[in-house]
DNA sequence: CGGTACGTTGAGTCATATCAACCATAGTGG
DNA sequence: CCACTATGGTTGATATGACTCAACGTACCG
């Protein structure tokens, strides 16, 4: 848990009118987390919360990118989902009031804050515009994860690897290049479709052959995201 | 729709005394509760709800048992979890104001109350801890989703099998000469585990070899939890 | 008594995992 | 500056878990 003691930068992400799920809170409500949060920077590989353990807040990223993971059998990471800009992690455990049940680890240097449970308790009980917005995050993340089961329960690797390249490409948007604007590892990739390392670096080429995609190390360069789709089944 | 004009027998389960979600209400909310709602009875096979539908409220289960289900591909289902007595199906899409991303049908034949949405959103504006337990029950929900994830991803066939077996005994307990209290098709339970029909047969019938159940149609004999436990890896 | 849904078993196939070897790259410390 | 090591990526060979297909048995139901 790292903590460095840099120069405070505004943090527009825990502001009343941004995107962000703050944005329903008052003016007074918002000040009250900004004295109350601690903002925190985090580099590439550091881990913010384990799996198990109780949490005392929720964070919410700045800046950077995020992996929330489950640890499986023999240690196999299965990533559950990320988190970018403006995003919340950790409040399933707060609200829940049980211990983490994921781990989070950064992807991408990141800045974020740090707001004790309490904040976020006392905000559910007072503020009922809040509290609903909170639940249709719940709720709408709930509807994700059952799409996820469903896929990996009965789409094949090949399938789930394109739905996830396009999914990638929904939730972090390509460069002015049509490059992928998230560099995962062969494994991360693994990861988060559910199969083997290799089977995804084998995949990748065959997507290349077909045109659909270039590889340059970690980064992917989206050729085609039609091409793609028909081999992900995204319409059922 | 089947909705039968039979005497309303006292549904316990929408009153402020029991273990269901309702016991945060006031007995002035339960009483709206209990005016609003509309009793309905359901057989074997009939539908409570269709995925892709607008939801115009949720359902409290009085008695009987529902699986709650996505389409794939081909049609294959995909159940994602049972509601039995005492609980909530369908608040998912009332409070992310979404389509119904799941189905509903009924195992065993139910009687349910159905309350219109408008009474859900209100409560969660007018009850801040009601608003609470509903984040608690969604974020918990969202846990065991992501376990399930790590699993389906992650174990074989074989272990998964083993696991939803353990899962419902704890659901549903054993009767007294320790028969599961809930009778599946061999389908059914092909369709939470994620495998095809054959496949938990065979099993099935391994599991019986190894002397850790008997079969009497869709009636299954726990005979060794601990024998199940250790197939299934739930330590991890 | 035929029909329909469910259950069972066997055989063959295939996608995917596993194992192993090897290469590329970058960071480290002597 | 150069071995040294660690990490990630790639490829091939092999094994196998699980699916599919097909046939047949069983049971209930009108």
């Amino acid at each position: 848990m790292k903590q460095q003691e840099v120069p405070v930068p505004y943090c527009d992400k825990c502001a009343y009118e941004t995107g962000s799920i703050f944005k329903h809170l008052s003016p007074e409500e918002v000040d009250m987390i900004n004295f109350e949060k601690e903002f925190r920077q985090y580099k590439r590989g550091e881990i913010l919360y384990n799996e198990g353990s109780r949490i005392s807040g929720f964070f919410c990223i700045h800046s950077g990118i995020i992996k929330v993971f489950k640890t499986g059998l023999d240690g196999k990471e299965q990533i559950i989902r990320f988190a970018k800009s403006g995003e919340i992690i950790a409040y399933r455990s707060v609200l829940s009031n049980e211990l983490a049940c994921t781990s989070a680890r950064v992807i991408e240097d990141c800045a974020v804050c740090f707001i004790p449970s309490e904040i976020l308790i006392s905000l559910v009980k007072s503020n009922s515009t809040f509290a609903h917005e909170l639940l249709k995050l719940a709720c709408h993340e709930l509807g994700e994860a059952n799409s996820f089961i469903t896929d990996i329960a009965q789409k094949t690797v090949r399938e789930r690897l394109a739905e996830i390249l396009l999914l990638l490409v929904n939730d972090f948007g390509l460069d002015d290049q049509n490059y992928l604007q998230i560099a995962l590892t062969r494994e991360e990739l693994a990861n988060i479709v559910g199969t083997a390392t290799e089977s995804v670096i084998r995949l990748l080429s065959e997507f290349k052959n077909d045109g659909f995609l270039e590889l340059q190390g970690r980064k992917i360069k989206i050729l085609s995201t039609k091409g793609l789709e028909k081999i992900s089944n995204v319409f059922n």
